[in-house]
DNA sequence: CCAAAACTACCCCAAATGAGGTAGTTTGCG
DNA sequence: CGCAAACTACCTCATTTGGGGTAGTTTTGG
């Protein structure tokens, strides 16, 4: 790290971002972006192929995106950083990116100047967080309940299949006959489903699945 | 337009993305960004005073977004060319955008080089819309009773408010109190936003507005 | 094979929801 | 100014929703 710069590789499906990225990282001595891909795939071959000391990954991609990309790396046994690079700002998918082996999860809103320095902290090991972000871990960590993707694993099949039902605006009947079972039996499904999810409403929940799916 | 370079102003809540689109922009002779702005406020100032030939607008930016950026400028008398610029590929703003004077409607995913092209020609006057975009606006005028976004329209201001406040799954009781008004009232309301609508539960609303903001 | 979990269906009941209605005040527009 | 629309608040009433329970059948996993 002394003799070389560091190798940064690039993951991001928009020409524009990458191109100010690349050009933001140039003006840095010591860094140097080695590759740039514009969708998960690409990424998967090229980090195992370069093994760049760092990646930085859009979240939001078409196709596989930023967390599968992400998660599928680290099961590949990819060892080089990887920062999270997003636009939303209060975003729940950052417990998902930590816990999946994420350093870092940045803002593309942010300062120039900052987010190279955040690049830099990055690659000497750091973790970096963007400061909005730094807030929605705090509370994620300060309440576990908080209905993460996971969450989802702990429905059963049925209670997922009505969930689903719900998040199409559905109600207990129309579910019923949709399912060709009773709408008292929905019911039941519908409860504990909304126990097991920490919710408190059929609307609650059709929202938070709405948002789950993108 | 023989003499002075075509002058051109950028609009966009990431710093990343304008200094790509700029140093992309300074590629091509002819073409000069005179200014650029963060937000809708300050970019509602900067047209009035310079005038630009092209506005390259981002469509989803915090506080005032693109659209509404777009109306007050028309609003204010900006003859300006204004192209719109966004991420999202399949999106019903479009007409929108369209209606309300806009004189183009980019994606951020484009190539580069067919992104100049486009801007050349959208300051030489003509219309210039992404592929995908064509699409949209095809199907869009091929079916007029189309249920875009303008449904919102019809809805008064708190009508809007309290869909917003049941898309976050708030009941009536809760919204009540977040706006300081009877639960009865609120009520009224959704009675009322549901008819416009033509949705038969505020879940059905939840969704369907869950879904418009992306 | 046997226990646990899932799925089904019903019971009761309090609360929330949505569709009517009347009616007073405020706001905006011609 | 005067009217229409919006906002507010209340009324009734049928329906839906969600929490609690029991209980029978089927599926699943050790």
């Amino acid at each position: 790290m002394s003799d070389s710069p560091a190798s940064i590789m690039l993951v991001d499906d928009h020409p524009l971002l990458r191109k100010g990225l690349k050009q933001l990282i140039s003006l840095e001595d010591g860094l140097e972006v080695i590759a740039e891909c514009s969708n998960g795939a690409d990424a998967l071959v090229k980090a195992e192929e370069l093994d760049p000391d760092l990646i930085i990954l859009d979240l939001n991609m078409q196709g596989m995106d930023g967390l599968e990309t992400l998660k599928r790396m680290r099961d590949n046994g990819v060892t080089s950083r990887i920062v999270m690079l997003t636009v939303s700002d209060a975003d729940e998918d950052v417990v998902t990116a930590i816990t999946n082996g994420a350093d870092g999860y940045l803002l593309k809103d942010m300062d120039p100047e900052m987010l190279l320095e955040q690049i830099s902290r990055a690659i000497e090991g750091k973790m970096v967080l963007s400061e909005a972000i730094t807030e929605v871990l705090a509370t994620a960590l300060r309440r576990p309940s908080a209905p993460t993707k996971s969450k989802l694993d702990g429905l059963t099949n049925r209670e997922r299949e009505i969930l689903e039902l719900i998040a199409k605006g559905m109600s207990n009947k129309v579910i019923a006959r949709e399912l060709d079972i009773s709408d008292g039996t929905v019911k039941v499904h519908v409860k504990h489903l909304l126990k097991k999810l920490g919710l408190r409403s059929r609307v609650e929940a059709a929202v938070w699945m709405v948002n789950q799916d993108q």
